[in-house]
RNA sequence: GAGGCAGGUUGUCCUGUCGCGUCCUGCUUCGGGCAGGAUGAGGAAAGUCCGGGCAACACAGAGCAGCAUACUUCCUAACGGGAAGCCGGUCUGCGAAGCAGGCCGCGAGAAAGUGCCGCAGAAAAUAACCGCCUAAGCCCGGUGAUGCCGGGCCGGCAAGGGUGAAAACGUGAGGUAAGAGCUCACGGCUUAUCCGGGUGACCGGAUAAGGGGGUAAACCUUAUGCGUUGAAAGGCCAAAUAUACCGGGGACUGAGGGUUGCUCGCCCGAUCCCGGCGGGUAGGCCGUUAGAGGCAGCAUGUGAAUGCUGUCCAAGACAAAUGACAGGAAGCACAUGUCAGAUGUGCCACAGAACCCGGCUUACAGGCCUGCCUCUUGU
RNA sequence: UGUCCCGUGGUGUAAUUGGCAACACGUCUGACUCUGGAUCAGAAGAGUCCAGGUUCGACCCCUGGCGGGACAA
């Protein structure tokens, strides 16, 4: 399904911490993409002793970010309009990344940042956001999994 | 008919596919998911420049300080907003004064006081450089002279010159040694009183007095208003720990605190307060979306607006939904073409709610309406 | 959401009772040198973010806007 629910949204606070204190990055222009993958069975390690808010389950593999700096877009609608593109372009093309994700049993933290300094079109959007899937998938099969540990320590420093 | 300026108003629509937030209903394997339905950005949502609602602080009090406003009357919940006027300035038209219209105005007080006014100039505020005058007083000389002539001292004057943004009412006459509102006539200004008109600012007139340059968007004075802090206000729930340790202070004769710049007043106050070094939390709910609301009609009013009746409106997110793509229509521009229709290409603005309202300001493609100006055509 | 500050040559800063917009670096020209650097001499370069207003006169005072920055658990 070409869905995008408000649960594959990251919104949780620690766990956009952990993403970007924690996570590794590339760059493909014009995103620059920052990603934490581990097995889903030591989520519970990064909220111990407690339970796991609701915006933090993964009922998707996958929790995904994007930002617009207001550096390189002044005005709110075209940081709105390059995020509702940006959404779009993943919704369309996550399918192939979720199932690979479900065969590995992982979860994945995604923020991508557009540093663009223009308008982008929806062909070019579409484009790279494909190309940056296919990448991330390619790393993630060849570095592995990360383990998580005690989060508390990860936040602390 | 075309163009320009100003003001007001409006500010795209339809279909298909995929998708998002919130609410309701139902189902379910129920901290989740599925299906159906409803609903989902603006005139400025913006800037945050004013005013309120609302909330907390003792349902809030005094003084000082501070801030804001400033022609009048009215509108309004309130305002620094708006309406109608008054006055001043400026432009245009007709013109003899004057009248009409447009635009602009933070438009109280300079006769309460203080300060400032560069350069130039004698002087920038109890004026005297050049200049004008020696009538009165004193002295000297000439001469027959208590007079006259000449000179000096003590002085008098502010007309003329020149400087400047600004020079101590203007013009004319009288007056005088020379002069001066010193006096008079006309004109103009300020203050006070009275009369008439107007709710009032003010206007018209009369009488008396006066002669004071400008600057208050310099300090200031007067009048009026303002308690402070803002949704990160504030309330509730959940979770988590440490009343650890070190130093200092204090315990009713009061340390300290109470979201107010200072003082007072009032209130709270001992498992307390300050500093250091450490530890814990980082989640949810309410506040939170229907209100000084819009539209229409009638009535009142010059108008802003108000009253009555009817009717229509239900975004509510929270690292933040309201979208993407395709096709078509409408509108505009250009080209081709034309009696007209048409065809093709391009464009379709500014901009995204974040507690809620009323204003102001700023941005804006195109359409419509009103007024004014210019040009052209016809009558 | 709220509060505060700033805007002057190409760059960094001055300019206070409101009275000629100044300084340094940089740039350009010339001298010195075989050439360059350094040094010396000289010159250009702004009308003070924009638009109004007050005043005889505005970088300075007032109003509105534009742009930039900082702060608030």
């Amino acid at each position: 399904m070409h869905t995008f629910k408000k649960n594959e949204r990251l919104g949780n606070f620690r766990l956009r911490q952990l993403l970007f204190t924690r996570g590794k990055h590339f760059f493909h222009y014009p995103f620059r993409v920052v990603w934490l993958c581990f097995p889903r069975e030591e989520l519970p390690k990064v909220f111990p002793g407690k339970m796991i808010p609701s915006n933090a389950r993964f009922t998707y593999p996958s929790k995904f970010l994007v930002s617009v700096p207001r550096r390189n877009f002044n005005k709110a609608v075209h940081r709105n309009r390059v995020k509702r593109l940006v959404r779009e372009a993943f919704r369309k093309n996550k399918n192939s990344f979720y199932s690979f994700l479900d065969r590995k049993n992982a979860c994945c933290l995604l923020g991508m940042i557009y540093a663009g300094k223009n308008m982008p079109d929806y062909a070019a959007t579409m484009r790279s956001v494909r190309e940056v899937l296919d990448i991330l998938a390619e790393r993630i099969d060849k570095e592995g999994l990360d383990h998580e540990g005690d989060a508390r320590q990860i936040i602390g420093e």
